[in-house]
DNA sequence: GCGGCGGCTGAACGTTTCCTGAGAGGAATC
DNA sequence: GATTCCTCTCAGGAAACGTTCAGCCGCCGC
C-alpha cells in the first residue's frame, strides 16, 4: 500500500556516467516510478520541458553545465520541479558547499535506499501531505524516519547508521523475504566490493539490539534470506 | 488463467553460451512465450530494435559489451523494455558490481523455475497489476511467494528451500501430471548431475509436511509421475 | 503365488549456510 | 593527537540441508 503512493510519480534522472544512470533508472523503475534519463544538462532541460517530471535527480558535475545552472533553467520553466542533487563525497568543491545547506542531495557513492528515501521525502513535502509523521511500525517495533530513532516495546534503542538503514529496509519490506544479495544491493553503497558476510554481521547486531525479547521479529530462512515478520497467528 | 496472460509475451534471450541459450529458449517457448535469441550485445540491440520484445533476458558477461551497456542502448530506443539479468554466482567481478540491482537478476547456475518466476514478476509489475499478493491455493493448501510461507488447513508449515520450490512447481501446475525428469529439469539447477531419486525423496518430505491429512493432494501415477490434484470428484 | 519393477522412506554422510566473537583499520569527535 | 565509535573481515562451531543408498512395501505381469 505504501508502494501504491509512489506508482504515479514521473522522474528524470540526469547523470553522464552510464552505469549510474542505468543503476538508478532500473531500480527506480522497479520501485514503481516512471523514469526518463538524460546524459547532460542540455538534454536534461530539453526533456524536462517536454515531459514535465514530478522530480529531477541531478548529478552536480555534468560535462556541459553544472547542476546549479540546470536547476536554474528548470526553475525558470515554472511549475515547481523539485531537484535531488547527486554530489561527490569529498566536499572540497567550493561551488557545491553552498548546496549542502540549501537543498536535498545525496552523496556518491550512495545506496539505493538513501536515494529512495530522499525522493520519497521530497515528493511528500511538495505534495503537501507533509505532516504525516513517517513512523513505521511492526509489532512493538517503531521507527521514526525523520527523528532517526527506534523503539522496541516503547524503549528507545541506539542504532548505528548502517544498523538503522538495514532496519528501515526490513520494515519497509515487512513480511517479504529479502535475500542477502538484495539487502546488499539496497542498503550498502553501490561500490561496495565485499561479500554478503557483512549482512550476516549486521543482522546479528540488529537482533542483539532490537530483537532480544519474544516474540522474535527477524527470522532467518536458510538458503533464502531474512524476513521481518509481525507476530502472528501461526 | 495466469497462464493465459503470459502466452502473448515476446522475449529476447541473450547469452553467448549456446547451451544456456537453447535451454532457456526451448523451455520459455514451452511455457508459452514467443522467444528470439541473440549471442552478443550487438546482435541483441539489432534484434531488439526490430522485434521490440516485451522483456529481455540478458547475460551480464557478453563477449562484446557488458550488461549495462546493452541495457543502456535498449533504453535509448524508448518504449520501456524491462531486463532480467543473468549473473555468475560469485559476485567478485568488478565490472559487474552494482549491476545486480534490485531483484531483477538471477544467478547462474539457475533452475528454470527461478527464471520463470522472475520473468513473470517483472512482467506483472511493468503491466501495472502489481499489488496482487501472489498467493497460490489448491484445496486447503496455500503458498505465499513473497513471504515464502506455506499453510495447510490454516496451519503454517516450515519448508526447506528445495521443498518450497518443489511445492511451488506442483501448485503452478496443479492438475497436470509431472514426470520426475520434468520436475528435475525445472526445480533443480541445470548443472545438477544426480538422478531422479532425489525427486522421490523430496516428494516424500513434502507429503510428510503438507499432505498428512485427508484428502490427499499429492498423487503418484506409477511409471508416469506425480500430480497435485485438488480434492473433488476423483 | 511368485518374481520383478517402481516407488517410499529412514539413516547416514558430506557440504553448505549461518551465527557470533574477536580484532584491525578508518572516520569522526573532542 | 587521542579516544571513541563504526565498519568490515575472518574463523570456529553448530545446525540445517542436499544427496545417496539400502531395505522395504505394494503393484503388476507371468
Amino acid at each position: 500500500m505504501d508502494v501504491l503512493d509512489r506508482v504515479e510519480a514521473r522522474l528524470l534522472v540526469v547523470d553522464d556516467e552510464p552505469n549510474i544512470r542505468e543503476l538508478l533508472s532500473a531500480s527506480l523503475r522497479l520501485s514503481g516510478f516512471e523514469v526518463m534519463t538524460a546524459a547532460d544538462g542540455r538534454e536534461a532541460v530539453q526533456f524536462a520541458e517536454r515531459i514535465r517530471p514530478d522530480l529531477v535527480v541531478l548529478d552536480v558535475m555534468l560535462p556541459d553545465m553544472d547542476g546549479f545552472a540546470v536547476a536554474g533553467k528548470l526553475r525558470e520553466m515554472g511549475g515547481q520541479m523539485p531537484v535531488v542533487f547527486l554530489t561527490a563525497r569529498d566536499g572540497t568543491d567550493d561551488k557545491v558547499t553552498g548546496l549542502r545547506v540549501a537543498d536535498d542531495y545525496v552523496t556518491k557513492p550512495f545506496s539505493l535506499e538513501e536515494v529512495l528515501a530522499r525522493i520519497r521525502a521530497v515528493l511528500r513535502r511538495t505534495r503537501g501531505d507533509l505532516d504525516l509523521p513517517v513512523r513505521l511500525r511492526v509489532g512493538d517495533l517503531e521507527l521514526d524516519e525523520e527523528a532517526h530513532q527506534v523503539w522496541r516495546a516503547g524503549e528507545m534503542v541506539r542504532l548505528s547508521p548502517t544498523e538503522f538503514k538495514l532496519l528501515h529496509y526490513f520494515m519497509i519490506n515487512a513480511g517479504r523475504v529479502l535475500s542477502k544479495a538484495q539487502i546488499l544491493d539496497h542498503v550498502w553503497n553501490y561500490d561496495f566490493g565485499g561479500d554478503a558476510g557483512v549482512v550476516e554481521s549486521y543482522v546479528s547486531y540488529l537482533r542483539r539490539k532490537v530483537d532480544t525479547s519474544e516474540p522474535r521479529l527477524i527470522h532467518t530462512l536458510r538458503g533464502v534470506g531474512y524476513v521481518l515478520r509481525p507476530p502472528q497467528s501461526d
